[in-house]
DNA sequence: CGCTATCATGTTAGCGCTAACATAGTTTTA
DNA sequence: TAAAACTATGTTAGCGCTAACATGATAGCG
């Protein structure tokens, strides 16, 4: 029970160095090692390259979850989205991923698959892996997380939409989208227009494009009918919604769809069922996906700026992240009517 | 410099509670609860309801990073693909995910761009985090790449090509694939038949299906030519294939694309230029994404079975991970043919 | 020429958790 | 009924790294 009580009882999965015996190996001390990684402007030219060759030699990979507890930061940005079969949610992460990449960053990616109670799951881990930010889409949390994050000191980063943000807020007005595509369609002389949208409750950002949609129509004395289906964005399901306006509303002249999926399904659909587009029916969707840009007719839609939503919301977090900087808090990336020729 | 000599000079971001605290609050060790949380059935129930009480009346957030660091094992799994871009991996990357997420593990993600010396940066910096497998895409990395690789003693699964792999292996044969689609074009009695793709040096898969439709047509004493594309597969790509194909071979008359996106969109174009498929010109892709079973005529294809290939990936993955059961190391998904009516 | 400022590096003490061993209480077994 | 086996919980010692402070050397200054 002397000194001979050594502590050699200690796994140490695959023979990995560690930061000491590069230390060792070269001569100098474990946190001179440590800084010449870390922070090389603060270790003497010589040292750092001495250190640095016996880094290579040695083959040392740095422990980052080691360095990650000591410094109580890692260095992830949660990201948090409601689905991967999206084709704008791929966009945004690819624009945040290689502004954050850039900077050393790591995203941590989560799929709630539109569901609120899952985002809560996975920003309780994530909060568990020290992250240094948070970027989730959309404003609507459940009670549970918006307490969890109202207690977290990071940034947090809301995208998507535009509205009473936690901190940070990138995105664009659904509202004005929907009512905007309505103005056009009435505009083009379209008076019996139906709203197909899939999971509204699920994907409620499709809601309020309809309901600002629904405003317009109701404002011009029409009706504003709805059909909604059980599957989500697809071009599936796109094509079975053509068909259910054509039997439930069948005096229907155009149809505005929550996405492009849909409407390019519906389009495709349409076509092999010999309908004329926009004669027979006009088509309009949302997202400006190059899918709609290059079927014939080219689909009418609103282009939403996604890389670039993804990229602005990575720089306003680094811009926190770096100085603390105030900045604005708010930013609508706004979006664009697409007139195609399928209206 | 008695005992006074304590220790106050530590940070601590958040007031997030410890392990500790709750211990103390409820009145039993650090490790119990600890043990609760991870691994309930070695804990008294009465205990077990006492702690987790406790841990959920105080928000307690485990510091996983801290768990990691003293387990020297995270429940991260390091995913690497090429590109973001391509809905292939997209699918690939779900059918990860929700097998990994089920058993607790969180997916890193790392995007390659094609870039074999971007895929060992990744790599190198993935291994920082303690990961506890590798799934990476192809079976080609490079020099450095590869000894890191064989010195690290966790799973590493290889997927989409199947070969001579590090570990496990899970994809398909894409010499037999473009083989099998020559086979199909030669049996249409296309005779002048072009095969267009792009960026063939970094997307080699596309190359390799080249190498078996070229075997093919020159085993039937046919010309083989082909076309690279300097952009990765688009809509728009395919587009500008097509046009390049009728000014450079104009009598071919039927197109392989290297994918379904390429495919599509010459199809699409070819649609705009009034040109009739297959009478015109026959067009066949890769992939059998949805897209081109909507388009009319319906695209001829080869299917490859995405989100099962993450799936069975994963699965494999994690019978590794349980047990270190001995497993079969390769499995072929294998593919099928899709014959639309663009041949 | 003593004083402070700056630079380069080192020492110490944990970050918050879990592996491994230790201990006490309870049940089983021969 | 004592030893063996199991159950429930605790104690100890780090995991590999970095923050904060400490130290020593050199430079700058009037």
């Amino acid at each position: 029970m002397s000194d001979k009580r050594r502590s050699t009882r200690r796994r140490r999965g695959s023979e990995q160095p560690t930061l000491q015996q590069v230390a060792d190996a070269a001569g100098v001390s474990a946190i001179t090692v440590s800084r010449a990684l870390n922070a090389p402007e603060r270790v003497n030219a010589a040292t750092r390259i001495k250190v640095l060759a016996t880094v290579e030699r040695l083959g040392y990979v740095p422990n980052l979850v080691a360095g990650s507890l000591a410094s109580a930061r890692s260095r992830f940005i949660a990201v948090i989205v409601p689905s991967l079969a999206n084709a704008v949610f791929i966009e945004v992460i690819h624009g945040l991923q290689e502004t954050f990449e850039r900077e050393g960053y790591q995203i941590l990616l989560g799929n709630t698959d539109y569901d609120i109670e899952r985002e809560y799951q996975l920003i309780r881990t994530f909060l568990g892996w020290s992250c240094s930010a948070l970027v989730t889409a959309g404003l609507r949390h459940s009670e549970a997380c918006r307490s969890l994050l109202t207690h977290w000191d990071k940034p947090i980063m809301e995208v998507m939409e535009l509205g009473d943000a936690l901190d940070l807020n990138v995105g664009l007005d659904h509202h004005e989208a929907g009512r905007c595509m309505a103005r056009h369609l009435l505009a083009q002389q379209y008076r019996s227009v139906v709203y197909v949208g899939a999971c509204l409750d699920r994907d409620y950002r499709a809601r309020m494009r309809f309901e600002g949609h629904r405003e317009v129509l109701h404002a011009a004395g029409l009706e504003a009918p709805m059909i909604e289906l059980d599957q989500l964005g697809s071009l599936d399901a796109g094509a079975t919604g053509l068909e259910r306006v054509l039997s439930r509303y069948p005096s229907t002249n155009a149809i505005h769809f929550a996405n492009d999926d849909l409407a390019t399904g519906a389009l495709l659909r349409a076509q092999r069922l010999g309908m004329t587009i926009p004669g027979d029916i006009a088509i309009a969707g949302f997202n400006g996906l190059p899918l709609g840009q290059h079927v014939t007719p080219r689909l009418t839609t609103i282009r939403s700026p996604r890389e670039n939503m993804g990229r602005l919301a990575a720089e306003e977090v680094l811009k926190r992240l770096d100085a603390k900087r105030v900045t604005r808090r708010r930013h609508d990336v706004g979006f664009e009517l697409l007139v195609g020729d399928s209206t």
